[in-house]
DNA sequence: TTACTGACCTTTT
DNA sequence: AAAAAGGCCAGTA
């Protein structure tokens, strides 16, 4: 299956983040070289994180909302993501400007 | 095998 | 300002 490049840093980077922040997919693509490349990261963490040991739920939509249904894992995302530190408000979204991974600046 | 789909985002009308 | 289109590429049918 030949894996491409930016799939691989992808990979990678979503392997990089830390407890208690969380990324978009648009941030993990711009990390990885493709600001257009979102799409491929929901893809990975569908497909991936299972064999890679990827932390899926610290990835998030710019919504800062959890993007899965709620039946399909979203209730499960939301208690990982509690149970790191991750605070959700009254719409059940986080602050992006608080919990956002920004590696550049750490 | 080809074709379509998808935890989305950015850019262009 | 809001809405449509384009892009990325591996997995699934």
């Amino acid at each position: 299956m030949a894996k491409s490049e930016l799939t691989q840093r992808i990979i990678d980077i979503i392997r990089d983040i830390p407890e208690g922040f969380v990324a978009t997919y648009g941030h993990v693509a711009r990390l990885a070289g493709n600001p257009r490349a979102a799409r491929q990261v929901s893809r990975i963490l569908h497909t991936c994180s299972r064999k890679e040991g990827l932390p899926w739920h610290r990835v998030i939509n710019k919504e800062g909302r959890i993007s899965l249904k709620l039946m399909q894992g979203y209730e499960e995302q939301k208690r990982l993501l509690q149970s790191e530190g991750i605070a959700f408000d009254q719409a059940d979204r986080i602050d992006l400007e608080h919990f956002l991974w920004q590696p550049d600046f750490s």
